[in-house]
DNA sequence: GCTTGACCTTCCAACGATGGTAAGGACTAG
DNA sequence: CTAGTCCTTACCATCGTTGGAAGGTCAAGC
């Protein structure tokens, strides 16, 4: 009876954790599986090419409501290919404008730390450039629209 | 009366919002200034000096655990550059990995729509490659780290 | 006085995706 | 019967920021 598809077996299967399984299907993305008398959760193999295409789709840092969007598409036979490629090139857009962010700060901190001695002295233009950098601010809001730039999220 | 330091007036110099003002001084960033009767916030111009340093900092991507280091060497009269440029370089390398991440994900979608005809057809290689790619799972969990791939924070 | 409106205060919740942990029930092997 | 592993729900944390609610304060006008 080991066999069954309960959450564990499929989360090893899918290398999903049982904790997002659980959470998927709170949010919607994947059915409520029938339940055992004991309440556990029994999947069917459906649902685990289902988790599969989300991890996959997961890696390619596709968000969760594209994920949506994409699960639709492809459970929907009717559905046209050019759909399918609008997302996807909608997320490559995003991909780029992100990492153009990230280049830029890159390119800022680079330029700061390249006048930086790095040696034993007080002396540090990074923390001077930090400090002094942006002459005014009342005015640099409409063209700072980074709020997405996020830390590691780990 | 006006030029009072109070938070709005702050938030307005250095483009900070007083949400944000308050929220740096909770978690011990900026220092909790001194208060008017009625229990306003009054700030000195150290204050708004600092504050515009956390935002440049912010805006380079630093998060805010860096930016307290930062904030300890600025003040400290007998840090060396060495250490500041560390850190920063540390910056940069963590911009590194992040940009590179994106760009391979970046190149596994772009290989996937270049092979998708993007019409009224229901064939699409993009939601085939999102749902049978990885042969196996239980393997590639320890090659993929990248848990900190994080989409849009909005 | 009394009201209006802008400002300030604190506390609580949310985003997105995931991890952790706790308390308790269910199962399996010895 | 017991030990150990699995399952259940539920809450808290991350990370930085924003939003709202409910209420106090202040400066002005009538």
């Amino acid at each position: 009876m080991s066999n069954q598809l309960n959450i564990g077996h499929v989360a090893s299967e899918t290398g999903i954790s049982a904790k997002m399984i659980r959470h998927y299907e709170t949010i919607g993305l994947l059915n409520a599986p029938k339940r055992s008398d004991a309440g556990y959760r029994i999947y069917e193999h459906a649902d685990v090419h289902k988790l599969r295409f989300i991890r996959q789709a997961r890696n390619l840092g596709f968000p969760i409501e594209q994920i949506r969007e994409l699960m639709g598409l492809w459970q929907n036979q009717r559905r046209t290919s050019r759909k399918v490629k609008e997302l996807a090139l909608e997320h490559i857009a995003e991909l780029d404008e992100r990492i153009r962010e990230l280049q830029d700060i890159k390119q800022a901190i680079t330029h700061l730390v390249k006048h930086c001695h790095g040696d034993e002295r007080p002396d540090c233009p990074i923390l001077e450039g930090l400090a002094n950098s942006p002459g005014s601010e009342k005015a640099s809001k409409a063209k700072n629209n980074k709020k997405h730039l996020k830390h590691n999220g780990g």
